[in-house]
DNA sequence: TATATTTGGTTTATAAAATAAACTGTTTTA
DNA sequence: TAAAACAGTTTATTTTATAAACCAAATATA
């Protein structure tokens, strides 16, 4: 009847910076952060989980001496990002 | 760019508790915990949550001496989950 | 040239949420 | 007449999300 929404793709921020990583070939920390809004405290906290999960993986260099971390989604979390949109359909096509 | 999802909204259980009533004029909390799988403490906090938001409708009423809990969506039930779905495609349709 | 502010973060603490475990009262079954 | 099952609720625990505090370097300010 319903499926299990991954609940690492099943937060407004994650789901925000997936969705953000999906369109683009990377993205840094700055972009991700004018883009959700979020604050660098709690954008950091979630970049790690989802690269903790293989969901993107994460470069931190510097540009100059200023640090840059720059993000890409992975395969594995293009194919959890699709599953959990699919899994989505199940609990809002309820209705014609 | 993001819109807000509704946090009473954006939780597993709560989306497929509304997700069903949405579908139907009413269900009992047996229905409810059948087709969501759900424990019935998770389910009884959930369906307070959501009453309490007046999403949707709780009548304890008996058959014979048995409890009978029967819930049904609102109206403001009904226009939160379609903002929710409306907000949600935010995050969804970045692709073509 | 000190010093204050901003930038780009991380770490730690706190508040809120989800979930499970334990409990209650009734009712059916063995 | 116990024991198991039904229909839930309440309480406790674990997990999350989020914010607050912090750090090091760079830049602007006086």
């Amino acid at each position: 009847m319903f499926k299990e929404l991954d609940p690492l793709l099943h937060s407004q921020l994650r789901l925000a910076v997936m969705s953000l990583l999906i369109g683009v070939e990377e993205a840094d920390f700055v972009f991700l952060k004018e883009k959700t809004g979020a604050t660098a405290g709690n954008l950091s906290v979630q970049i790690d989980k989802l690269s903790e999960a293989g969901y993107i993986r994460v470069e931190k260099t510097f540009a100059g001496k200023m640090p840059r971390t720059l993000c890409r989604i992975t395969p594995e979390g293009i194919a959890a990002f699709d599953a959990y949109v699919k899994a989505l359909k199940s609990y809002l096509n309820i209705r014609k």
